[in-house]
DNA sequence: ACCCCTGTTCGGCG
DNA sequence: CCGCCGAACAGGGG
C-alpha cells in the first residue's frame, strides 16, 4: 500500500503522542517483521522514555525516543500506523503497540513484509538515509538523474522508477503515474530515453512527488479525478485524457498500465 | 477455489 | 564483479 505519500500520512498518525512517554510497550516478539533486531531487550530500554520527534524519508520512517532510543518503520505492503485507546488490546496482526497515559501507538502488518528496527545511540541509526536522495532536494537533479538511467541503461524504465536507491518513496502506482505524464513507454531502457524525455521524466517525478505528498500526506485526500491511479487498477481502464483503453503488463514483475497512444 | 496485490531481498544467470 | 529477473516471503480480499 503505502509509497512516499502513504508513507507520510502514516508517520503523522503518531502525532498526538509526541511529547508523552511510552508507559509499556507489547509487541509480537518472533515475528519476522523484527528481523536483525533484539525486540525484548529493546523493549526494556524502551518503556519509560519520551516520544521525541519523527522522520520520513522515501518509504522509510524514524522515531526519535530519549534515553537514545530509536525505531525504524518500513511499511512493506500492508502496514499502517494508527492510534488507539491506552487500554488498547493488540489483535492478531498488531505486532507493535506503544502504550502512553492518553492513547496507544500501534503499528499493524497483515503480511508481514515490512520491518521494525530498532537502535540505541546520540544520533540517528546508519541505516537510516541509506536509500536515494529525496526527490525534493537539491541532490535530486537532472545530473543524478541522467547518471541513475545510464547505471540501469539496459532495465526498463518502469522497473527503474522502482529502485529507491535512485526514486526514493515511488512505488507501482507513483512510477506508472509519472511514466504516463512524462509519455514515456514503460518498456523503454532506461539508457535510451531521450533528452526531451529525461527532462519530462524529472518534471514529472518531482510533480507526482510533490502534489501527492500535498494531497494524501495531510488526510489521505484522493488525487484528482484526471489522475492514472483512479484507472490503472480497473479491469477496463481508460486513459483519463481522452478514454483510450490502457495496456496491461508484467513490467519489473509489476502490474503496468500505460496509454498507448500518449506513450510512444 | 483461485488469482490478485501500492515491497524488498536473494540466488541464478549472462 | 555488475546488473537483470524471477521467486520467495504471507495473508486478505475479490
Amino acid at each position: 500500500m503505502p509509497e512516499l505519500a502513504e508513507v507520510e500520512f502514516y508517520r503523522r498518525q503518531w502525532d498526538p503522542g509526541l511529547g508523552q512517554k511510552i508507559m509499556r510497550v507489547q509487541i509480537h516478539p518472533r515475528k519476522r517483521i523484527f528481523r536483525g533486531s533484539n525486540p525484548r531487550a529493546f523493549v526494556r530500554e524502551l518503556t519509560g522514555s519520551c516520544f521525541l520527534r519523527s522522520f520520513a524519508w522515501g518509504k522509510q520512517m524514524l522515531f526519535e525516543f530519549s534515553g537514545g532510543n530509536w525505531i525504524g518503520i518500513h511499511l512493506g505492503m500492508t502496514g499502517t500506523l494508527r492510534i488507539e485507546p491506552p487500554n488498547f488490546r493488540p489483535e492478531k496482526h498488531d505486532h507493535l503497540v506503544l502504550h502512553q497515559a492518553r492513547r496507544s501507538l500501534v503499528f499493524r502488518d497483515a503480511r508481514l513484509f515490512g520491518r521494525v528496527r530498532f537502535h540505541r545511540g546520540q544520533s540517528a541509526p546508519p541505516w537510516w538515509r541509506a536509500g536515494g536522495p529525496d526527490i525534493a532536494s537539491d541532490t535530486f537533479d537532472r545530473k543524478f538523474l541522467d547518471a541513475f538511467l545510464r547505471r540501469h541503461g539496459r532495465a526498463p524504465v518502469k522497473s527503474v522508477l522502482l529502485l529507491q536507491s535512485g526514486f526514493a518513496g515511488i512505488g507501482n502506482w507513483m512510477a506508472d503515474e509519472i511514466l504516463w505524464r512524462a509519455k514515456i513507454p514503460p518498456l523503454t531502457a532506461a539508457g535510451a530515453l531521450t533528452a526531451a524525455q529525461g527532462t519530462r521524466l524529472f518534471r514529472e517525478t518531482r510533480f507526482v512527488a510533490s502534489e501527492s505528498l500535498r494531497i494524501i500526506g495531510p488526510n489521505f485526500s484522493d488525487p484528482p479525478r484526471d489522475w492514472l491511479i483512479h484507472q490503472k487498477w480497473k479491469r477496463d481502464g481508460v486513459c483519463p485524457k481522452h478514454h483510450t483503453p490502457l495496456r496491461k503488463a508484467i513490467i519489473g514483475g509489476r502490474t503496468t498500465a500505460w496509454c498507448p497512444r500518449c506513450q510512444k
